[in-house]
RNA sequence: GGAGGAGUCGCAUAAUGGUAUUGCAGCAGAUUGCUAAUCUGUAGCCUUUAAUCGGGCUUGUGGGUUCAAGUCCCGCCUCCUCCGCCA
């Protein structure tokens, strides 16, 4: 959410970033509504005064005093009574579209209209050849005995997945080497919540109910499974002052995610691309507001680390203005190299970093505060991905698989494993 | 899940239905003069203003009763005690 007096100052920037970045927004409507509620606030507020007043005459009053007393206030109740609604009415409609609004961008973020507006900045490795016919990741989970989608479909539907053998212990390898990394940056580990309040998950910049949302909702209480750990991490510090000596506040989480994934049917969705139920660590920083850049480059740093430590090739993009969630300001992408993404094999999305400035903090309402000058300002937070579990699994798989049919754990995986490579095997079951 | 109790500023506390008290801490100012003490002021949000003054809202939260609600009634949230269930 941005902060409505920044937005009637600049009614033209607001109308222009919302335009550049694709955002269905009526602006107009936000700042006619909200005219209307500032003065139908103000009249409420009048009419209040006028009540109070009366109240305040009441306890020494006499009889006769007090049944005027009585009969003046009446009416007014019944008008406030009126106005009350008539604010309602108009706050629940200027909220729905106020939270529409994208945050601004940084300067260097690139024009474009959608995913093929994103500009690759960087280069790692090269695409993997093969010196024999390669397997897509499907096939070889069938192979290796570690894959099965098809039971996943009995208990569940399409999109979900078990991860039987060795992929068990690659998830559990990579959570761990992620978390590790994450500690050793400065990150507290935490392990949250995989259903949060809608009230939560609305202030975290992301839309609970409703036909488009990426949510589960529950039918109990206004609950829903978490998209992601962000939603929970951001959660944890709502409503609170935080004394500026104790920023940044890092902090790393571990969670499923649940996606309903509506409306993507087909897009790149074969086996464990985009499915519904996956695990990720996820980094999220608390940070004061000038250092907000330079911990954004920080974060791209550790999730290139994680990807340079296990050997796949991917590269780095700045994401454009049309592909920006509405929370952020800044966004990188790194995708690793899938061989059968597109023809021929192509980069696939495996993380994301993004600087959200004070556009979350303002509705989650986490501010830090000045000891010395007393000052009370939005902190500014950041999100990134260490690793999404299900589509490493499947960069690793396509990567890393030899002549003979195995596949070749990442050498820094070996220990956290407990495995050198995944050998073909019988399925019993 | 059931029964009972509680929730007032960072902490602690007061308020026969009558318009949120006091202490500590923190912060600001004054004074004294030095491992600090004393005094004064100081909750938040919205609105108004050049800035003040002023107005409104806020006792976990949302409703209700009332001229008036921390106080009475109802729903929800959180915590405590006990019971039940359970990995």
């Amino acid at each position: 959410m941005l902060d409505i007096r920044f937005i009637l100052k600049n009614v033209d920037l607001i109308k222009q970033n919302t335009r550049e970045r694709y955002a269905n927004v009526d602006v107009d409507k936000v700042v006619t509504l909200y005219g209307q509620l500032k003065q139908k606030r103000q009249s409420l507020e009048e009419i209040q005064r006028r009540s109070n007043q009366i109240a305040g005459r009441f306890k020494s009053a006499d009889k006769t005093t007090r049944k005027q007393l009585k009969a003046e206030v009446v009416g007014l109740k019944q008008t406030i009574a009126v106005i009350k609604d008539e604010i309602v009415f108009v706050e629940n409609e200027y909220t729905e579209e106020m939270l529409k609004i994208p945050n601004l961008v940084a300067s260097d973020v690139p024009q474009g209209k959608d995913e093929y507006g994103n500009v690759p900045i960087k280069y790692i490795g090269e695409p993997t050849k093969f010196g024999f016919k390669p397997l897509d990741h499907v096939e070889l989970g069938k192979k290796l005995d570690i894959l099965d989608f098809e039971a996943a479909a009995k208990v569940t539907g399409s999109k979900f997945y078990f991860l039987k053998n060795e992929a068990v212990l690659l998830e559990l390898g990579l959570i761990r080497y992620a978390l590790e990394l994450a500690i050793k940056h400065g990150f507290t580990p935490v392990t949250t919540p995989e259903i949060a309040r809608d009230k939560i998950i609305t202030a975290s910049g992301f839309s609970p109910r409703g036909p488009e949302s990426q949510i589960y909702s529950l039918t109990k209480g206004a609950l829903s499974l978490i998209g992601t750990s962000e939603i929970t991490l951001g959660g944890y510090m709502a409503n609170a002052v935080i004394p500026e000596k104790n920023l940044p506040i890092k902090i790393s989480g571990v969670s499923h995610c649940f996606r309903t994934e509506a409306g993507s049917g087909g897009r790149e969705s074969k086996g464990l691309y985009r499915v519904h139920q996956f695990s990720k660590v996820e980094l999220y920083q608390f940070v004061h507001p000038d250092k907000s850049a330079i911990v954004h480059e920080e974060m791209l740093a550790i999730e290139e680390e994680f990807y340079q430590a296990l050997e796949l090739p991917y590269r780095v993009l700045l994401m454009c203005k049309g592909d920006l969630g509405t929370p952020a300001y800044r966004k990188y992408d790194i995708e690793a190299w899938m061989p059968f993404i597109g023809e021929g094999g192509g980069y696939g999305e495996v993380t994301s970093a993004s600087n959200c400035t004070d556009f979350q903090a303002r509705r989650l309402n986490t501010k830090f505060k000045n000891r010395v000058t007393g000052k009370i300002d939005f902190v500014h937070t950041l999100n990134g991905t260490a690793v999404a579990v299900t589509r490493t699994i499947l960069a690793i798989l396509e990567n890393n698989q030899q002549a003979d049919g195995t596949v070749l754990i990442p050498e820094i995986l070996q220990d956290y494993t407990g495995l050198q490579y995944i050998k073909p095997k019988a399925r019993k079951f």
